[in-house]
DNA sequence: GCCAGAGTACTCGGATAATCCATGTCCGAGTGCGTACGG
DNA sequence: CCGTACGCACTCGGACATGGATTATCCGAGTACTCTGGC
């Protein structure tokens, strides 16, 4: 599932902000779910796969929580990606590979293979020029050019 | 999911190959499955989708099976990606959306919108360019520069 | 010998049960702060 | 009054139930071929 991608550049938009207006504050995972609107679990297990990434720093106890391990202009969409793509892809292949038995089955999957590589590079190629620094600045114009939050 | 795209392109490998040897052959949905290697039923649901946009045509009863609606030169891969995507996206949003009373949160939101929707602008432009035809020729062109197939 | 009719075999299409993965809940591990006690 | 040690509150990390979705099984609908009986 691509979500999980969402939940983290959500996340991760809301770290830079944070560590922008305040440096070195950590933000909770319950803080996190709280504005993607799930469950911290789900937050903490994106988290660990950015963490493992070494993109974000974690601290249990007291006035722990996550906090960025890298500053915004070193970090881009496709590390993102890529921690995330760990055991998982884009675009899923045949569920229980082709019939060994059939060529035609195994040059389809190799065709496909290469369709599906190539779109896979040409995202992570778009992805790779969008830094975190970027997504912070269009998000903070995006923020002071909305109105005022309804309450 | 996207493995039915790639069980669609399999079946439609198929059929486009059947339809040059033999022209108005139809191939059933169970010698389909031996090829990709799944359930008829898989096939059969998948190849409803194809159906309800005009792709192929199906017939019942003794010698029906499945046939290209089209020649394959009017069949791009964008055709099928459209076909199966009714109701859902490449790209997996928020599963609830992200909290309302967090303008972060729904700042996000719309970026990661434009980004998934000009990422899948890119890859469906790039599908349109190809034709089942040239997706033939190139399974013929690897079928015949492969060895015979081991027994 | 020829024709008509019913029967049969084979296929797709939809409804229903089983399995798998993702999500949600719970509990343990770790950490910093506050407090209380002793020197 | 100061220092140290204990306790507590808070957070992440992993293990175990639960729900939804995908997949597999079953049965009905439709069609063409075939066999049999009558003319």
């Amino acid at each position: 599932m691509t979500s999980r991608f969402t939940m983290a550049v959500h996340a991760l938009g809301m770290l830079a902000c944070e560590g922008d207006r305040c440096p070195g504050k950590a933000l909770t995972s319950e803080a996190i779910a709280r504005s993607v609107n799930t469950n911290p679990v789900v937050v903490r297990r994106v988290l660990a796969d950015l963490r493992r990434a070494g993109l974000v720093g974690t601290r249990r106890g007291v006035g722990g929580g996550v906090a960025l391990a890298r500053p915004p202009s070193k970090i881009t969409l496709r590390c993102v990606w890529e921690a995330l793509e760990e055991g998982e892809q884009l675009f899923a292949r045949h569920p229980a590979g082709p019939n060994p038995k059939c060529p035609l089955g195994l040059v389809v999957a190799d065709y496909l293979e290469d369709l599906y590589g190539h779109a896979e590079d040409l995202l992570k190629t778009s992805l790779g020029k969008v830094t975190l620094a970027q997504l912070q600045r269009d998000i903070s114009a995006r923020l002071a050019a909305a109105p005022t939050p309804v309450h």
